[in-house]
DNA sequence: TTCTATGCAAAAGCTTTGCAAATCA
DNA sequence: TGATTTGCAAAGCTTTTGCATAGAA
């Protein structure tokens, strides 16, 4: 699936006239090993760790290109900054988040979704993407008291 | 139902022995007058036409007591910057974007409130609140081309 | 070879914060 | 009067950008 999404992403940077280079696919090959969400610093920890060298820079430009491409997806949790999940070869989640710890858990839900169809539709708009966050207290945080 | 909330906020103050300033009275005032998102540029250029001298500080301080006191709420379009808009007094309503002319639509949908009900229940959270964006084209764009 | 990409550091936005002076209860 | 607030400016964060150098095609 990551060679998929090489190819897919090789593809999209022909049509552009952009280059393939060393970086980008040190970065794809990451972003595309972790599944789970992650952020900019996360991703140059990943490489200091792996002894691999990428830019800041690079990173917020290559993250830049995969969401345009597609294959990756911008995710907000309100938090001023910017978290990112591959998208390609999934089925579209949403997610459920702790206040408390932080926990995210995807989820997937049909009626919802053609919900928003449906509503698009009433409204004329034409659906692109949407992003539904639950925000609320897990079990176990529920457990541990600060039922706040 | 501003003067309402002005109760509410009071009393929010209060129990947390805090203060009801000049300031926060302007604000609130204003956050409750305006029936719309706005951000914090947005009321600080209204306070400024109206001759009404509150400083970026304050609002900023302001605007994060009011949404812990729930009156008003924080809406993330994903732009690097902050909305609000408030809460007290509306039934919750979820936002349909247009990503060419940034007109959004408010929308409330039963189904998918209730459906979100039953998905904290499956997995064991306590709801909260939640942020439902879709982002499409509205009609108008449609129209006009650009069907990018 | 030519055009694009990278890295660095500086710049840019938005938001937060320290502090002295002002204000509320 | 005593504690909280305000405004200002500085600082903090995340993200973007200009530019010289390096690297794809």
């Amino acid at each position: 699936m990551k060679e998929e999404a090489m190819e897919k992403f090789k593809k999209f940077l022909k049509t552009r006239g952009l280059k393939f280079t060393r970086e980008r696919k040190i970065i794809l090959d990451q972003v595309f090993s972790v599944h789970d969400h992650f952020d900019v610093e996360d991703l140059l920890y990943m490489f200091r760790k792996r002894k691999k060298q990428v830019s800041r820079a690079s990173i917020y430009r290559t993250l830049s290109l995969l969401v345009e491409s597609g294959l990756v997806g911008k995710v907000d949790f309100g938090e001023g900054r910017a978290y990112y999940e591959h998208v390609f070869g999934h089925v579209h989640h949403d997610h459920l988040v702790c206040k408390e710890c932080g926990q995210v858990v995807q989820f997937e839900d049909q009626v919802i979704e053609k919900r928003q169809q449906d509503i698009c539709k009433e409204h004329g708009f034409r659906l692109d993407y949407h992003t539904l966050n639950i925000f609320g207290i897990c079990p176990e945080c529920q457990k541990n008291g600060e039922n706040n």
